[in-house]
DNA sequence: CGCAGTGTTATCGGATTGTTAAGCGCCAAT
DNA sequence: ATTGGCGCTTAACAATCCGATAACACTGCG
């Protein structure tokens, strides 16, 4: 599910379960810090500024209730999703004080698919995260259609494979503008993959053969812009 | 918020909880019944066939798992969505390995705003839960009758088994729509249950093999859609 | 002319999906 | 209680498709 790419910070002081955990987390798409310490992870969830954070609540130096008590305080940090892991069987009469604003609680041991599963659902539940409804665009003869994830050009429908289709919505959002190569990579591959030069002019080819040569105009130096045909 | 209306049913056998939880949602403008057993629960949700319960997992007399069985056992229920209320600690595994069909957890405490907005988001996913009896839909030579759980095909009736109808029925209530694998497990499935990657291909598959190959169409790394023959 | 940026094409690897069979739990009929 | 069938999930493997890359051609400009 490379989907999702959400940033997990996990804190732990047992370097056993930030690997374990960790490279099941990486293996479902998501980007993986890691801290040792609640204070470290406080200062890493202000840096990087994570999705999620999985806070052990057994940790020397500043245990997970005060490092989730501190991240809470940091404005930047608002809509962050917290989960705390503890061991089962720990006294819960203690965490049961913590009104700091967890979103969940996991116990140890727990499987990987349930953990990935539950991580997966909250983050699927953000806030933070707007249904966003995109809207069927229409362009000349050009129509898109987001829900359909096809495009019709000239009454015909026209099926184009996910990265293509993202390009394309993405340069017809705005008919006119130029979009810099930095910013076409940044919203449809993220700022975590790196891609090759190539890549991007490989799709836009491929869209070109598609849906006409004149469509889009290459800016050089710059980047690519969409134009409404007449 | 007056809009939905929907009928929530709290089964709790704290009053504080009741109290609290109750005011909130009828802020929200929902119509709230309450319970304070399992058993009267289910004795009430079969009376006012509610649209949501929120079940308490801890309860004497009728625990909310054995009442969560309870009630999916009535046919009259069939579409209503159920969520757990789990104190914080309560040992997760153990409630999820159960299938009784929930479609959420919600861990205590939680925030108002929090479970409000996710009552909400079950109550969204939800058509069936909101348009009253769900109608049967005809498409071209498809016949959808979600009351027998059956389907018609070119004048010859076919039984389908409940996932495989439901999974149907989802793709087939917006024709053309690309339902991602997500919206499709948290629809079917709910966030509750945990399966593995591939089961919703072998159930698309099964379907295939019984309405046609060309009748749901994949759309890779993206989910399915349902498409109208001509 | 040379360079920098872009266009073009074929190819490869891997992620995603398709397919089949087997296992398990549930219910009904024996 | 036992058995058999059915539905759901999983696992293992095959097939497929997409996207990235490399390698090379092209263009315009100093």
């Amino acid at each position: 599910m490379k989907a999702t790419g959400a940033k997990i910070l996990l804190v732990d002081d047992e370097p056993d379960i930030l690997e374990i955990v960790g490279y099941n987390l990486k293996n479902e798409g998501y980007q993986v810090f890691t801290a040792s310490s609640g204070k470290e992870g406080v200062a890493i969830a202000k840096e990087v500024k994570p999705d999620l954070i999985l806070l052990d609540v057994m940790m020397p130096e500043m245990d997970g209730i005060e490092a989730c008590d501190q991240i809470r305080r940091v404005p930047a940090l608002e809509g962050t999703i917290i989960a705390f892991l503890t061991a089962r069987g720990e006294d819960y009469s203690q965490v049961a004080g913590f009104e700091a604003g967890a979103d969940d609680y996991i116990t140890k041991p727990v499987k990987p698919k349930v953990l990935t599963s539950r991580l997966k659902a909250l983050l699927r539940r953000r806030p933070t995260a707007e249904q966003e409804v995109p809207e069927r665009m229409s362009l000349g003869d050009l129509v898109i259609d987001p829900e359909r994830y096809h495009i019709e050009l000239a009454g015909k429908v026209l099926d184009l494979p996910r990265k293509e289709f993202e390009l394309l919505s993405l340069l017809a959002s705005k008919p006119g503008k130029v979009f810099p190569r930095e910013e076409i990579m940044d919203r449809i591959w993220g700022t975590a993959v790196i891609v090759g030069g190539r890549t991007i002019d490989v799709h836009i080819r491929k869209l070109r053969e598609k849906i006409g040569d004149d469509r889009i105009k290459t800016v050089k130096g710059v980047g690519y812009k969409f134009e409404v045909q007449d």
